[in-house]
RNA sequence: GUGAACGUAGCUCAGCUGGUAGAGCUCUGGCUUGUGGUGCCGGCGGUCGCGGGUUCGAGUCCCGUCGUUCACCCCA
């Protein structure tokens, strides 16, 4: 029993029914994004380590502790995908996708491995749902992005959401700000945490998310980002603002919101879910106006957003919503030479469109019909030895049990 | 990575102060020789997460380990 093998710590399998709610959600996702115009995007699942210590940053926790990082048998230093943006950023690149008509939108379903102490909602190997635009710096661009994702939580139904939006600035404007919280915060140093004043100088930013009281109090004299930024910066984000309103979409300016990345620059935005608990961020992205040249590009502006598919099923897990069962139909045939005669028949009925499920393992009419009943079949087609004579089959109407004669020739119109 | 709680059949759980495992559901067979969903009867299924210790004896106590959950942290 020792060695029967597990998932990993932090992966999961997934299985019926869950799979069709994934699958249905995920069609859902892909019609939301194709009515915006975007594109599918499939990136490898690891990249040269490179790919994210250049573009994810190397104060993130993600790239200092939570990489899947390995040698292959050649000596390349590998990383298994820990977000979506850096590697559809390094395919821009690869592809000289700037020499197309700008923007270029792409949306992709990935999973991201990351090694961080699993809990609810929180996997070593999730999946994500993301969008990316590269090529414009237009604050029309942001409102799209965070329209998509808002009409795509709308479209799924997922209960209790909430958005909070702020902005990075340019690289302009944090460096007038990080200019005046440094000092700030080093006058303050007492009064915060160990681990804050460990971070002090690589990532002050980050403080403002802090939970300890101690941290809180000193952030919430300190100055903030949004009173340092251009006016180019500011006049970025008013529209973006402005635009959100225009379309009726709910969000809290906040400027404490950070994220984990330090490709961001501009607009950030984080959706929650009330439904979640602890990890309630259900998507987020933002601006990464140079992440494009640091992977060696040319300059390019980019902004995109990731969702959690694992968070999106445990948010509408709530909302108890029934997907209705696949099958339309179970084929019950009582002979055994009749299961290899009527293969063609099952064929035709399959190539007519309708979900057709057989019994594979030459059981009794009573066990079939009970599995019928347990795939949620429609109809049931009973076809014995006798009907076969006849040349007809039995149609079971399995909600009302009525049943009748139909000949075998008509039969994929009967059921259609 | 840190702290806490939990870990008994496929699932949900019971098992009092230690004496060598039980229920419901699921699956399966019968009552119903060609018919499911209700009912009755039967069956399959567990070295009690794993390893060690205490004891005449451990699912029940102790330690370790793995896993899950919650919180910190971080994020999707």
């Amino acid at each position: 029993m020792s060695h029967r093998p597990s998932a990993p710590r932090g992966t999961h399998d997934v299985l019926p029914p869950e799979t069709r709610r994934r699958e249905d959600l995920i069609d859902t996702a892909r019609a939301v994004f194709r009515a915006y115009g975007f594109e599918g995007i499939v990136t490898p699942t690891f990249e040269e380590t490179e790919v994210f210590v250049r573009g994810v940053g190397t104060s993130t926790d993600i790239v200092r502790k939570e990489m899947y990082s390995f040698t292959d048998q050649g000596g390349r230093e590998l990383t298994l995908r820990p977000e979506g943006t850096a590697p559809v950023a390094r395919a821009f690149v690869q592809h000289g996708m700037h020499k197309r008509q700008l923007p270029v939108k792409f949306w992709y379903l990935a999973p991201m491995f990351r090694q961080e102490a699993p809990q609810k909602g929180r996997f070593r190997e999730h999946y994500q749902l993301g969008v990316e635009v590269l090529g414009s710096d237009s604050p029309l661009v942001d409102i799209e992005v965070i329209a998509v994702l808002a009409d795509l939580y709308a479209r799924l139904g997922v209960p209790d959401i909430g958005l909070r939006i702020s902005s990075m600035g340019d690289p302009e404007s944090r460096a007038a700000h990080r200019e005046a919280l440094i000092p700030h915060l080093e006058r303050n140093s007492a009064r915060l945490s160990e681990d804050a004043r460990g971070r002090l100088n690589e990532n002050p930013l980050r403080l403002f998310d802090s939970k300890d009281d101690g941290v809180q109090a000193v952030m919430a004299e300190a100055p903030m980002l949004g009173d340092h930024l251009t006016d180019e910066a500011s006049a970025h984000h008013d529209a973006v603002t402005a635009g959100l309103q225009k379309l009726g979409i709910d969000f809290e300016s906040d400027p404490t919101l950070v994220r984990g990345m330090d490709y961001y620059t501009k607009t950030v935005f984080e959706f929650t879910c009330g439904a979640l608990g602890a990890q309630s961020a259900i998507g987020g992205g933002g601006r990464y106006d140079g992440l494009v040249e640091q992977l060696g590009g040319p300059p390019t502006p980019g902004i995109g957003f990731g969702t959690g598919v694992e968070r999106l099923m445990l948010a509408l897990e709530s909302t108890g919503v029934e997907v209705p069962a696949g099958l339309r139909c179970y084929v019950a045939i009582l002979d055994d030479d009749l299961r290899i005669e009527l293969l063609p028949l099952v064929a035709e009925l399959r190539a007519a469109g309708i979900s057709v499920e057989t019994d594979l393992r030459g059981r009794g009419l009573k066990a079939m019909m009970k599995h019928a009943a347990s795939r949620g079949a429609e109809q049931a087609v009973i076809i014995g030895k006798r009907d076969y004579d006849d040349g007809v089959a039995t149609v079971r109407d399995m909600q009302t049990g009525d049943q009748q004669q139909v000949s075998l020739a008509r039969l994929s119109e009967v059921l259609q």
